[in-house]
Order: structure tokens, then sequence, then C-alpha cells
DNA sequence: TCGGCATAAACTGCATACGAATTTTGAGGG
DNA sequence: CCCTCAAAATTCGTATGCAGTTTATGCCGA
């Protein structure tokens, strides 16, 4: 085995964070931990340990009622945008230097499926597409620090995709930007992934605003 | 009672993160929630969130034995210089703005303390002051996700200024530089207050470099 | 039909208990 | 005096139970 004696809590923390990150949760799933704990066949406080920490992490929110998705106000939103902007640049272009080939077999094979959505306008794909995109490189950046501190808004970026994700032009412009990066990357240029990286941001903040401002 | 029903766990991480921010605990200070439960009379399992909770955020680790402070790897702690440089200089720039007349009243009082420390050659009051400056700056940071995400390094500033605050060259850089940061902040002027933390940040690391190097 | 109120249900926080893993201790043999 | 190995102590993870709090339910009167 190279299991080194895996705790429950951790099991449990590691699967939902899991869930959590590929979407697999909806806004009115309530996650009670007597139910969890009957799901895993513990007691409640493994999964306690679980809940509450993804809670202080941020990933859920802590209601009277259970644990649910954390909903983020706007202002919240965008709060991140600005992280963003000032994380994701730079930690693309030392993910650059990380690569490898294989990461980026992976990146052009997101980039074909996230093109082969314009015709169909199958937005789930489009979701796929981006997420593996985004998972490819920031598993690549070497500065665990910024990796971590980065895969902490996990939550923002869901949001903004299942804001963004059904409107046409933010669809174009996702689409377009998917294989700039990818060729970005490939290229082994830093400094042009650093850039569009920061272009990359700010499009998904105007497109999250174009969405967001008409509606009110 | 202005108290809405404070959770003991809360309580004790509260108590506990402070003793760690003003730096009462030492490397060998062992934290085992036993001995901890029997301080605040309850049992092991607030105590047990607390920790866990202190520990998952960075400020202690868990060893076989005990909580104990982290002891972070060189590495680690450039690898957070690097986020560092990412977002201080932005986030002071914000806080300008932000800043009350009572703020600036603060950070000169701070100041006025770290540069009686030149005569004095009192590092614990050098400290003090370091501490007082940043965190007012910090509190006034208006972006919420951006101040928690710099918050939560506070194990690496601490370590870092363990590491350089008995070197005489790194005590006069930064007596230097809490004057100049601060009449940034009082001028008003986010420009020069994010090139001058950038700078600040840049000569803690030079610091930390200089000190660790010849070590080895 | 609707609002108020009491009761039930749900959920969390904390206490206590036990087994497992790991470290420390200490005794006996070389 | 040192090494080895087993017993003891320490600490952690988990189970279960209870109490307090908040939310839902349903009954009653207007």
């Amino acid at each position: 085995m190279d299991q080194p004696k895996r705790h429950m809590k951790d099991v449990i923390y590691d699967e939902y964070l899991g869930r959590i990150q590929r979407g697999e949760l909806t806004e009115e799933d309530r996650l009670v931990d007597t139910a969890v704990a009957e799901e895993f066949s513990v007691s409640r406080m493994p999964v306690r340990d679980a809940l509450m920490r993804l809670t202080h992490e941020g990933y859920l929110a802590s209601s009277s009622r259970g644990f649910k998705l954390p909903e983020l106000e706007p202002a919240q939103i965008l709060e991140i945008f600005e992280l963003r902007r000032l994380l994701e640049p730079r930690a693309a272009a030392l993910a650059t230097q990380a690569m490898t080939q294989a990461d980026i077999e992976t990146l052009w094979q997101a980039v074909a499926l996230s093109e082969s959505t314009i015709a169909s306008g199958d937005v789930q794909a489009l979701y796929r597409a981006s997420e593996d995109i985004r998972r490819t490189w920031i598993m690549a950046v070497p500065n665990r620090e910024l990796r971590d501190t980065i895969q902490r808004y996990m939550a923002q970026i869901q949001a903004v995709r299942m804001a963004t994700l059904r409107d046409a032009e933010a669809h174009r412009v996702l689409v377009s930007f998917h294989r700039r990066m990818v060729e970005a990357f490939a290229s082994g240029r830093g400094v042009d992934v650093e850039l569009l990286v920061l272009r990359y941001v700010l499009a998904g903040e105007e497109s999250y605003l174009r969405v967001k401002s008409p509606a009110r």
C-alpha cells in the first residue's frame, strides 16, 4: 500500500474539496454532518473536521442549517478579481517554465474541446475545457504558496463561470483566449503568458460586469 | 450583553491567534489539547477545533507531539516573499485612500518608537513598532479578500523579523523605511506608497537573504 | 384565510470515552 | 557503559451522547 494511514477526516476533506472544485455541488445542496457521516459510515466528528476546514478555507459557508456553497456578493467577486489581476499573470509566467510536454498536450486538447463548442453551443463542454486549462497551468505553478493562494478562490471562478457562460459574447471571448493562452504557454515565453493572462482576467471581469450590470 | 454567545472554540482561537501574533510563543513551546483544555476549563473538543484551525491557516504546525510554531523552510519564506511583492504594494496603495487621521497618528507614533530604537538598540520595541505600522495599514485595506490573504502569512513576517531583527544593517534599513512609508501614507499619494512598499518588501527579502546565506 | 404561539425537529457545540499509533522510559543483557 | 526490546505514557482520531439554539410545523383563535 502507498496509503500511509489516511485519516477519515482527510479523506472526507479531499473528497468534498474535489466535488466542490469539479462543480458537483449546487447552490441548493445542504451538507449536514450526520448525512455525510452516514455516506462514509463514520461518526460526525471526522465529518465536522472536514466541513469546518472547508468552511474556514472559504470553500463552504456555514449556515444555521447545514453547510452550503458560499454565495459570493458581486462586490466580493470584484474584490477577488483584483487579487486575480495581481497574482495570476505572474503565476502563469512562472508556470510556463515548469510545464511539461504532457501538460501542453492536455492544454491543446482542451483548446480543441473549447473551440468545438462554438459550433455546438455546448456550455458544459466549454466549462470543462476552461476548467482543464486552468487546472493544468495552476498545477504547474512552481511556487506552492502562490498556487495554494490562487486555488483558494475557486468559488469565485465558478461563480463567474456560472454567471457568464451562457453569454454569447463572453463565450466567443473565452474560446479566443483559450487558444491564445495555450499558444503562449506552448511558446514558453513567460512574458507573453503574463500579459495574456492579465488580459484574460480583465476580460473575465468585463464579461462579468456586462452580464451583471444590465440585469439590475 | 454585547456578547452574542461566543463559542469556546472561537474564544480559544482568538486567544491563541493573539498570543502567536504578539510573539508570545517560543519555538520550544508545545501546545497539547489536554493542557489547553485545562487552561480554559473545557474539554478537548473546542481546543482541537481551534488548534486545528490555526494549523490549517499556517499559524501552527502539527507535530507528532503537540502543536508548535511552524518552522518555515527558507525556500518557503522566499516563495511568500514573491506573494508579498505581488500583493502588498497594491494593497498599501488602496489602503492609503481609506486611512483615517487616527491611523496616521498611530503610524507617526510607531515611527517615533522605531527611530528611538536606533539609539537604544531595543529590538523588542522595534518589533512592536514594525508590527504596529503593519497592522495599521493592513487594517485600512478596503479590499477584504486582499486583506485576509495578506494576513494569512503572518508566520512568515514573524520568521523574517526573528531572523533579521538583530542584524544592525537590517535594523537601520527598517527604521528608514518606516519613516518614509509613513510619510507616503500621510501624503495620501497611492503611487508613492505602492513603489515604497515594493521597495520595502524587496529590502526585507535582501536582508533575509543576507542574514541567511552567510550562515550556511 | 391568516397570524400568533407552542411544540417538534434539525443541527450544532461540547463532554466523555476508548482504541490506535507513536514516543518515551527503563530494565536486563552484553 | 551501551544497546535492545518491551512496557508505559502520551497524544491523537473517532464514537456516542446530551444540551442548547435555531428553524420548521401545525394548531388554535380571530
